[in-house]
DNA sequence: GTCTATAAGTAGATAGAC
DNA sequence: GTCTATCTACTTATAGAC
């Protein structure tokens, strides 16, 4: 005859995978945003999660495969948000501010993603693994090129802006713009102001309509931003 | 008797210290500006000027000295030129584009060298060897600050301007751009367009000047940079 | 799923010959 | 001023016990 069913061993020090590959992927990210993927070692975030390196590699394959968890979906999501946005039934304008605003909500949800994704461009670059960043970041450019460009014909915008130059202002001055949001560049402030999502929106909407609207529509107000999904 | 004073033996192979010591630090900017200072070895910084890594460090101390040979006058005039064109006795709107200008002519001119002072920025406000990195942007933002307010109180820029968020964004501005304009930053064009200083000049300057000015100031003429050395 | 143990390579830096 | 040779520490990654 069989014992009775035993009760199952306590396993409170048991971690499923799921969790520990989330926990590592955590780690991971907020090393690589401060520091930088390349000064991470993954020692460090072995011991963030407290295992051994060796056993992080039960988890990923190689320190490259980490970065790709975190950085692909955010580089596709950026992609796609510009594409469905800039293809909006919409006037340019209100493409302009909703792609604006939701770039900077992404960037702010996700701020360690997109502050790696900005800071490990030139990494990206020589890299055959992720060279769908580039190509990501790329065709998010060429979105923001169609809605300046409509903006312009429709006489929204001025008609001499610098597409090239106005576009990367932007573009660098949000990526770089949500990594401070949330890390304090080291900014000379003795007090830390701190800054709703909303009032960073208005000020980078308004910082970036105000340099090419056309002349004249200075006073006319901020285009609600649309729905996009 | 002594013999005639013989020729000096042909030293085509020799290397002054002081000339091994400038291609070693112009190996290092080109490649800290890059691939990043932790990214770097001193391996590849002999390579370079083609001596063994050994060798370097009859010129230097530590990899930590090259970098500081690189950046603190660099550092040190960003926050010069921002204390002396704060203090002229010139309008806010000529002292803003003044400093504008001037910072990005530096930027230009030294490019490496500030591409890793910002790139860098992290690295630097955790080092004690460093901290006068972070002490000398600091200054400089207080003297952004200082222009600004001036120019406020004066009835020449918007009262509500939001000091910390306009100047952050415009030396974040200024920062990435001046890297971006040597480097082209991977960015999605077909045909790579070269702008001249003047022209970037132009555009940051409007750019900026459009999104302070007080409103009704729109069409007023941009002010001549004053001299400020 | 994590451990122990370690391989194979590279990092920054040093000592002393020439 | 550069080389040879090397040290110590640390890197990513692997093999196999538990």
């Amino acid at each position: 005859m069989s014992e009775p069913t035993p009760a199952p061993p306590a396993r409170r020090t048991r971690i499923a995978a799921q969790d520990r590959r989330d926990l590592i992927l955590a780690a991971a990210a907020r090393r690589f945003a401060e520091f930088g993927f390349e000064a991470t070692t993954v020692r460090q975030l072995a011991d963030d999660v407290n295992i051994l390196s060796g056993s992080l590699y039960h988890h990923f394959a190689t320190k490259e495969d980490i970065l790709d968890a975190i950085v692909r979906q955010p580089a596709l999501d950026q992609r796609d948000r510009a594409l469905r946005i800039a293809a909006l039934p919409v006037d340019a304008e209100t493409r302009a501010v909703t792609l604006l605003e939701a770039d900077l909500v992404a960037f702010t949800e996700r701020q360690e993603a997109y502050a790696i994704i900005f800071a490990e461009r030139k990494f990206f670059r020589r890299s055959d693994q992720f060279h769908f960043v580039t190509l990501a970041r790329r065709d998010a450019f060429e979105a923001w090129r169609t809605i300046l460009r409509d903006g312009a014909e429709a006489g929204q915008f001025r008609a001499d802006v610098d597409l090239y130059l106005t576009i990367s202002t932007i573009m660098r001055m949000l990526n770089t713009g949500a990594d401070w949001y949330r890390n304090e560049d080291g900014s000379p402030i003795d007090v830390m102001k701190s800054y709703s999502l909303e009032e960073l929106g208005n000020f980078y909407k308004g910082f970036v309509l105000s340099s090419i609207r056309a002349p004249g529509r200075a006073g006319e107000p901020m285009p609600q931003a649309a729905a996009f999904d």
